[in-house]
DNA sequence: CGGAGAATGGCATCTAGTGTCACAGTAGAT
DNA sequence: ATCTACTGTGACACTAGATGCCATTCTCCG
């Protein structure tokens, strides 16, 4: 690795010489937290250890929570631009894409979803944090599924659905976040999703046959980005295979490459 | 209502005369963050309109967002211990038995969870604390499905029939707390634990047919409680139909009485 | 009545978070 | 190259949630 950081997946901003950016930020303020506690851990120490003032901390992540999980607001409006662009003949499949592509957001930044899940499991409070992060995902997933409606057994089968799609996420995380150095298990996360979608997704689905998982590149950007940037993206994209805070990218080729079934 | 309240179902320890108890506090609370805003309100003014020191708040609540989910815990208790104390022959029928429980704790306290639910909706910090409280609900669910083991299908299926459980459960009380005033829709409320639960539930369900909704008393108390005790609260819960704050207690009795399917 | 234990109140203190203002770096215009 | 408008930064002050400490009060029981 290299001796700052700051050029990972992480957000890097000019980390080069000048001030510090939001990469290095959040990775001092992870190592503090690794060795000291969360709790014990004052903003004035993670502004020392930062090399920034502990005004522009605030200013620049809103809160302590907020430095573990800046790169999730992100990942999220990324999800969101997909749903939102999304046609709708197979709603199941677009929402198991959907959390495929938030999978794909942990899984490509291990710096920091690793030792945040340490944390998490230990900090009540982080604990719930993630939970509402979560809860996040599964209320777009059952916006999306209700599609308008607000009453009736469709909205019933939404809100199924995507509290099973984000259990099963949840499910296949967590195993990879006790190794996180064993490859990526995109086959389990294919297979937990047609597990939970299979059964409960029926009503839901009205046509297009079954699909099995998609394995294309699945890219959103703004609609206000020029066409160099949104070039330059992808190709970052499919180089390092993972989003970074600052622009949202979502770069995957989803080969299931496990080895356990 | 009575004048100063405080003999609801809210937790009555004595609050006829001597110091305000824990229902005259929440009480208290509830009326100031509805009329000034949960933010807007400190906890000064809260002490002061409750009529007891700041400290004590702090003593006896933990926190601000804790005056407002007193009773969950309690309620997350005892259905805790049903599930300890469950037979393991139709976990299923188990997990949706301990979802009725959470609902009747829901709608047999109006007067808290309605107030609260405004609240909720309308504060971040207040709705993710009801989403973590949720989690637990799910989590213990999930633990119980599981019944030790820690890989595999069996806890995925469990994992997914929590979360669809706690969607389920979720959706009808939402239904209610828009329109508390309309009787208690436990006909939809099983009708959603059926659909849930039919397609889902079949790795899991490894003995006894499907078994309608259950309408016995279910009441589970802590070990070490005297006879009389027991039958106090028993006496108790049958007459108000709700759980207290200071001693777990859930009755219901369980006839569908709504008029919509 | 009196003492033990628990609950309460008051005080000091810590820390997350916000508002405000002065200052520095930067891009664009003349 | 200089002025200027804008954006980000740092420093200070302040609010409010939360905790530790200790004296006081209340309650229960012998």
């Amino acid at each position: 690795m290299r001796s700052g950081g700051g050029d990972g997946a992480v957000g890097d901003d000019r980390a080069r010489g000048g001030r510090p950016g939001r990469g290095d930020v959040v990775a001092a303020a992870v190592r503090l937290f690794t060795e000291e506690g969360y709790e014990a851990t004052t903003m004035d120490a993670v502004a020392a250890a930062a090399g920034v003032s502990r005004r522009s901390l605030f200013r620049n992540f809103g809160s302590k929570e907020d430095i573990l999980f800046a790169e999730h607001d992100g990942l999220f409006a990324t999800v969101e631009r997909y749903l939102a662009a999304a046609p709708g003949d197979d709603p199941v499949a677009t929402v198991r894409a959907a959390a495929r592509m938030v999978f794909q957001g942990y899984v490509s930044a291990p710096e920091i979803t690793v030792p945040r899940y340490r944390l998490v499991r230990a900090v009540p409070r982080l604990r719930d944090r993630e939970i509402a992060m979560t809860a996040r995902y599964q209320a777009a997933f059952s916006r999306y599924l209700a599609r308008g409606e607000t009453e009736g057994d469709r909205v019933l089968a939404g809100e199924a659905v995507a509290a099973s799609v984000i259990a099963a996420h949840n499910h296949v995380l967590r195993s990879w976040l006790h190794a996180p150095d064993r490859p990526v298990p995109w086959a389990r996360f294919d297979r937990a999703m047609e597990y939970v979608t299979a059964s409960l997704g029926g009503v839901l689905r009205e046509a297009g046959g079954g699909a099995g998982p998609a394995s294309v590149l699945v890219a959103v950007y703004p609609s206000g980005l020029g066409g160099d940037d949104v070039l330059r993206r992808v190709r970052a994209a499919l180089e390092t295979a993972g989003p970074d805070a600052a622009g949202p990218a979502a770069g995957n080729e989803g080969t299931p490459e496990d080895g356990d079934w």
